[in-house]
DNA sequence: ATTTTCGATGATAGCGCAATCATATCGGCG
DNA sequence: CGCCGATATGATTGCGCTATCATCGAAAAT
């Protein structure tokens, strides 16, 4: 008899049990089950184990999706990168979600590749779970992106870049003054004939600018520029490499990222060149296999854990308090030249 | 005066444009909207037009949030991994994410680590997301997420693991055996005193055991066996070779992980060891750098791509066809011993 | 001419939850 | 003793959308 005044569930529902059946059971109101689970400390002690106790006899899973309607509060972040099969995005992925998740929130990632077209379509479908905040990679943004960014109000932080002028919060990066202190550091190691292969990716081609007027500030305006689609890998270093080491006389390769490095790496022993006395080699990211490479890789090091974490942290600041406005924060990480074996 | 008849916006309102927004604008029912939108075979095309025109006109931009509980349809699929900071999982990241973008689905990432208290936790709240589809790595899961994986009635793949009882689908390959063809290997090569240096990880733990008994079938009881913590690393094999080393005679060691071989080939080098020669070194998983190191190490390759796609393929499938059964599925990819130059 | 069929559109009613305001209870205090 | 404020709980309403059924006009069938 204690189902007598259920009325017949919709054929719409889901089967699942509901607030209101934990309700019934606990012998509260839905309302009262609702606070237990998301503001305890408003119900008794008596209360709160009640409803405990209803939730686990009813196996009852909240409905986030309805929650969310309701409270307008999704507690979901977006993070968009161009791509997690790259050990630098993956450590920020690692973090930002380490970091998100420990304070409640859910991470809705987004593969946005290379292109603004791309990062265009799959923001318009991410802005349509209503995210709390999101986490961008970069800072070059189609037109419409911008607008709607700005339009949807929502925290956000781009990441992995550096600019002036971000849309809100930003933590990351100069690619161009990676490209100048690469320069700077091998000038200064006496190699005079670069060739440079790099990723078609804007901001591996702002590295390849600051790097370029690095060399003009020397007086040295000529070098050999190849570049290579994404993702990058061994065989595009290699082969661009060959390409390179047969029509000119160079003395230092420097790559877009480590991969594409340890490519010429092979292609330079392939020839039994010596490294880095016939050929020195420049790598991007510092990736785990850098140092294991023999010669272990010199490389920039980017902290992406680093970048992960204060941009999980700055998000988290603005979440919580939705009203301190302080856009266009502005964080710069750096970067660092490791100088192993092929330099 | 063409806003006399609106009610004033609730204060629980968000502020931008809603259905019923665009209705009035395009002068036509919000359910008219909703179905040029989502089903637009079903309006006219004057009327999807005029939709269209009203739709860029207000900015409106859907709420998925609503439409799901509306349709109890996410549109999201969940998909738990240990991590992203490890090649093999961020090839299936991708690639599950490739293929299920392109058919409209969102996807929810959980990192679970390798622990299945961090998998229950997470999975909690995955579910209260209400995805449509879940992939899950590993089918070994505690008895409270078996639970609510069936009380949730959700499509399911497993992956990255082989069991004759898959709680829904699967798609992957038995460790077990791949520590077997490990041990055939390396004993047709003449290698009999061996060392073995395992992550703290239950799939690793069950290739160690396929080795471990792949030993015992050629009548050799005898091994050494360190474990390391997660996420495995260089420095981790170094170590951990070094102790087995100095203790033990060793003609090849055997590791859950290629950057843990690599470790173990830096500690090799340094002790001035001939690779294979004196000591012959496995990996696992030939990840991008495996063929890279010097010499190129010997690893089992593990296609994570046709895992990613092939799970996504079946998930697909179950979520357009919910009623047509086909729990227990099982696919088996398989695995490669890649002989390079360390064994 | 009348009925049937079908495509296109609209009206209504929830989906499951939380914001908001109303109500009840209780001890402390003048 | 009655009033006040704090604390705990409940009733109501609506978040924005889609399932469902009703309606309506026009073409097709009888």
């Amino acid at each position: 008899m204690d189902d007598s005044g259920d009325k017949p569930r919709s054929s719409r529902s889901t089967g699942s049990a509901r607030l209101t059946d934990v309700a019934r059971v606990a012998g509260v109101a839905p309302m009262t089950v609702s606070r237990a689970l998301n503001r305890p400390e408003l119900v008794s002690e008596s209360t709160r184990l009640r409803v405990q106790r209803a939730v686990l006899e009813t196996g009852y899973v909240p409905n986030r999706v309805a929650g969310a309607l309701a409270s307008s509060r999704s507690r979901l972040v977006a993070l968009l990168v161009p791509t997690v099969a790259h050990s630098l995005f993956a450590e920020v992925v690692q973090t930002v979600m380490g970091a998100l998740s420990s304070q409640g929130y859910q991470v809705l990632l987004g593969l946005v590749g290379y292109t603004p077209e791309q990062e265009e379509t799959i923001l318009e479908t991410v802005l349509s779970r209503r995210p709390d905040g999101i986490v961008l990679t970069g800072c070059r943004h189609s037109a419409l992106t911008r607008q709607r960014l700005k339009a949807a109000e929502v925290p956000l932080v781009e990441i992995w870049d550096m600019t002036d002028d971000p849309l809100d919060m930003l933590v990351g990066f100069s690619h161009e003054a990676v490209g100048r202190a690469v320069a700077e550091h091998l000038l200064s190691r006496g190699y005079r004939r670069f060739g440079i292969i790099s990723a078609d990716d804007s901001r591996a081609k702002l590295r390849v600018a600051g790097f370029v007027s690095g060399l003009e500030s020397a007086g040295i305006g000529e070098y050999q520029l190849r570049e290579v689609g994404t993702p990058s890998s061994m065989p595009w270093g290699r082969e661009k490499s060959a390409e390179l080491l047969d029509r000119h006389a160079l003395d230092a390769i420097v790559c877009s990222s480590d991969i594409l490095a340890l490519g010429v790496l092979s292609e330079a022993q392939s020839r039994g060149l010596t490294v880095p006395g016939q050929l020195a080699i420049m790598g991007f990211g510092d990736s785990s296999y850098a140092a294991a490479s023999f010669p272990a890789l010199s490389t920039v090091r980017i902290d992406g854990a680093a970048i992960g974490l204060r941009a999980a942290e700055h998000l988290l600041q603005r979440m919580a308090q939705p009203t301190f406005e302080r856009a266009g924060q502005v964080l710069d990480v750096g970067f660092e030249i490791v100088d192993r074996d092929t330099t």
